[in-house]
DNA sequence: TCTTTTCACTTGCAATTAACAAGTGATCTG
DNA sequence: CAGATCACTTGTTAATTGCAAGTGAAAAGA
């Protein structure tokens, strides 16, 4: 493992096309959104949140955000069982991404958390520098 | 056809959750691209786009973005064979969602397009201002 | 007019990926 | 030291994707 990098070369240059085959499936961006908006950091926990992700998927989906540098994994020092998933500053560069996702569905299709979305739309900015914030306090950014 | 909605539900209520559904897998955000930004209409100009989608999920993939709203179909009146894509208003709200992902990757990945990469950074509500004034223009909203 | 080409697909099949269920070994807790 | 918890792995089945070829309607060319 830890391989710093996939081997496999994108489809084409198109830089969306990149974020595509890197983030483009069911369940990468609700890991993601796992970790940056509601803390979450470790196997159990993603396997528990709202959409229950089936466990072989999530293991994949791990080790492909980790082959692309997006989430970085560490020892728990206080349990030898567990590990510690984070997000690296790559992965934190995904909020407006994810701000912009929800700002579209929130607008054109029926979906929960007013409060999220209230937030958001009240300042945008400010909503990502607070995400970035609370992550800077948290991690233990070694990576 | 023509259905106005899907009728399975979302996994969740997060509307995150919702835009993943939707857009995420390896397609869809790409034909938007194409018609987005490259301005193209046609099944065969999409299936003669970079990335070489297959026949079979391009229809599909044109029907699943229909049924949700994001496109429209209409007849070409100068040729009965050719039937032309367009993106309707919900189609065209991507394009911050397209553009935060074009510069992520151009920020943590080898990719290509700097002008287009170099016009986002410049400004980026001037540029998606841009894209969309060509869309009013250009486009029949019948929808 | 009649053949060929173009257009938007569909169909069939193989390969890949996702989903579900159960199990594993290391570690911790009572 | 028994049972629970942790991060997985290993089958197996279902669904999706990708490839190649074919189809029917409409247009273009000879």
């Amino acid at each position: 493992m830890h391989r710093s990098h996939p081997r496999t070369k994108f489809r084409s240059g198109c830089p969306l096309n990149a974020s595509v085959e890197i983030l483009g499936d069911r369940w990468s961006l609700l890991i993601i959104r796992d970790m940056m908006l509601r803390g979450l950091r470790s196997y159990t926990q993603f396997l528990d949140s709202y959409e229950h992700i089936a466990t072989n998927i999530l293991a994949h989906r791990l080790k492909k955000l980790e082959a692309y540098g997006i989430i970085a994994t560490h020892q728990d020092p206080l349990d030898g069982r567990k590990l510690i998933y984070t997000l690296t500053q790559k992965g934190m560069d995904l909020a407006p991404i994810l701000t912009e996702m929800v700002l579209w569905a929130a607008a054109h299709e029926d979906t929960q958390n007013p409060e999220l979305i209230r937030q958001i739309k009240k300042d945008k900015q400010k909503f990502i520098a607070a995400v970035r914030q609370k992550w800077v306090e948290n991690s233990s950014h070694t990576d």
